[in-house]
DNA sequence: CTGAAAGCGCTTACAG
DNA sequence: CTGAAAGCGCTTACAG
């Protein structure tokens, strides 16, 4: 169908030896030949088999990116971002999805043997022996947001601890002290960190957390929304949400909305992530901001650093801070009112 | 570092030729033999090396998909829809983006060459003659919303023209005349087509499209956003912005937000999409609902057809409709007002 | 500067 | 039921 090199060695008089290294510029070939073959496999439209190629250099040009889901915003961000610095290297991606599922990461990893140069995992999920287990030792791994901390390879992960606290810190400067919470579930590592962060920045004002206001979300928008129904029910309502993941504070919101209630005078809400479109809700989201566009990158120019050797020994821990992103949707809380409370519990 | 046949073969005793033969199970084995070589296939974690099973089989077991971009929730639910379809055949996906950019289709599609089984493209800018010159002919091509109707391979449109035709009648039976549109740039088709079915309305009611109203964008939040703020400072404001794009919409709502004005009492406001999101924004943005998740299904299953060779011959041209999604961001005129103006004016 | 040949890891007729 | 051998399309020492 497609000509290959021997047709080009055919029509260039040569063999397919000198087509070879024209192509690959490896070695000197007299500039009249070269002229030639570049004439002939333009004409031909001829292309390398990229299976011979990889199979006889073990160079495949190509990055695996396995993420949790394909779905929303966030990995969105993480693919745009590994994208770009992928295709700056005239490399390309990829992508597949676990679904959190060791199943499926197993398929996944094992049909990137052979076919990439490294892999990129994010599995917040899947415990570490399982994981551990289908990675490849053949080529670089870089683990992003894993619940490993196996030494033998590259790790980033984001201050989920970090962020939480800080945000927290922000809802009580502002005076609040019923934080309900929405979590990504137990066995999410991100959601445990989030967590963890929350519940330090409480004890550190001596509050101490409430597990009745700590509500198990699945960080999908419905699960955000179905949850804020519920937590609008009880009977002394929290006067702050913090979802831990943005598309649960969009859930949130809507819910809160179809209570009637306004946001933030009523009751404040802030997420988690800044996903792109959280600065363009209304009222705009105050969230803890990921530099998620960068995550991809960092782990694509860390797995170059490896390939192309530039990075040896050890691996890299590295741990990505986060920002707090003040918009509109937390506020003060309305101490007028909180004296008529108390005036009239007196 | 890797096993390969050869260990296999040597540690069960047999030949790679039998061992090849489990691994495929085309032919009959004698079951202790089978088991033997299964055995030392698990012992040694034997993975069969894709890029020589690709070489000489002709087949990857991926699928090429080329998408305008990776960012944001359109294209994410392109993707997810696509991943499904094929996974459920065991299937891989391997994405790229083009920008627009006719270079960058060029290296992705050469890239895709000998890599995947079959190649989805969408591609609403980069003109005719330039994709079809690197669209392989060797492996079966679906394209999704592109600028040519070559009958040489399958298509898949999106009904643009009915789904903004529609949206501009409801609008118009709100009582709205004077609706200014965001496109989506010049050159992009599914532009192109929203904007022929808008005007189209407006004519069917007699009301000649005002060029002025028309409003040149990119499909960014940030294009609308911008755009609105011009269009806001106009004399004569228009009652409703038709955004061709969802993203498009999110950026108009927070402009009109800004200017302390109330969707949808003040100003309606529509998108197209129907992005997963649209129904979480505040208020609920009313949208031309298109299948985005199925068209991902739709062109990877057309694309299986063709593999497996269940469909021969013509090519088909896919045409997939879309139905309005009616929330909050749009309401009928204020018919009071409009007497109030006319009394003012008289 | 160029060619003949080996080899990457697999599959598949062709014999037995 | 099984093995020896050719071949997929390429790259790279090894000679010249």
């Amino acid at each position: 169908m497609h000509s290959n090199i021997i047709d080009v060695a055919k029509k260039a008089g040569v063999s397919i030896a000198t087509v070879s290294r024209v192509l690959n510029d490896s070695e000197k070939v007299k500039s009249e030949t070269r002229e030639k073959i570049l004439a002939v496999i333009d004409e031909l439209k001829y292309v390398p088999n990229p299976a011979a190629r990889g199979l006889i250099m073990r160079r495949t040009e190509a990055i695996g990116l396995l993420l949790p889901d394909l779905h929303g915003e966030f990995f969105s961000e993480i693919i745009r971002g590994a994208d770009e610095a992928v295709q700056a290297q005239s490399y390309h991606l990829i992508v597949s999805s676990s679904h959190n599922d060791s199943k499926e990461i197993e398929a996944a990893l094992r049909f990137m043997r052979g076919r990439v140069d490294a892999i990129i995992v994010m599995s917040p999920q899947v415990d570490s022996e399982i994981l551990l287990a289908n990675l490849p030792k053949s080529v670089p791994v870089v683990l992003l947001n894993c619940r490993t901390s196996n030494p033998h390879f590259d790790t980033i992960m984001t201050d989920g601890y970090g962020g939480a606290r800080e945000m927290t810190n922000y809802l009580l400067d502002l005076g609040h002290t019923r934080i309900a919470v929405l979590t990504g579930g137990e066995n999410n590592i991100e959601s445990q960190e989030r967590l963890r962060g929350f519940r330090s920045a409480l004890r550190e004002r001596d509050i101490t957390p409430n597990r009745s206001l700590e509500f198990a979300g699945n960080f999908t928008e419905v699960s955000g929304y179905e949850t804020v129904r519920e937590v609008l029910l009880l009977k002394d309502r929290p006067t702050a949400i913090f979802a831990f993941n943005d598309s649960m504070a969009i859930g949130a919101i809507k819910a809160i909305r179809e209570e009637g209630l306004k946001i933030p005078s009523d009751i404040s809400v802030c997420g988690f992530d800044d996903i792109p479109v959280a600065k363009f809700l209304s009222p705009s989201l105050t969230s803890v901001c990921v530099p998620i566009h960068d995550l991809g990158v960092m782990a694509v120019n860390r797995v170059f650093d490896r390939i192309k050797k530039r990075t040896k020994g050890a691996s890299a821990h590295m741990f990505v801070s986060t920002t707090l992103s003040i918009r509109n949707s937390c506020k003060k809380i309305n101490t007028m009112s909180n004296l008529e409370k108390e005036g009239n519990a007196a």
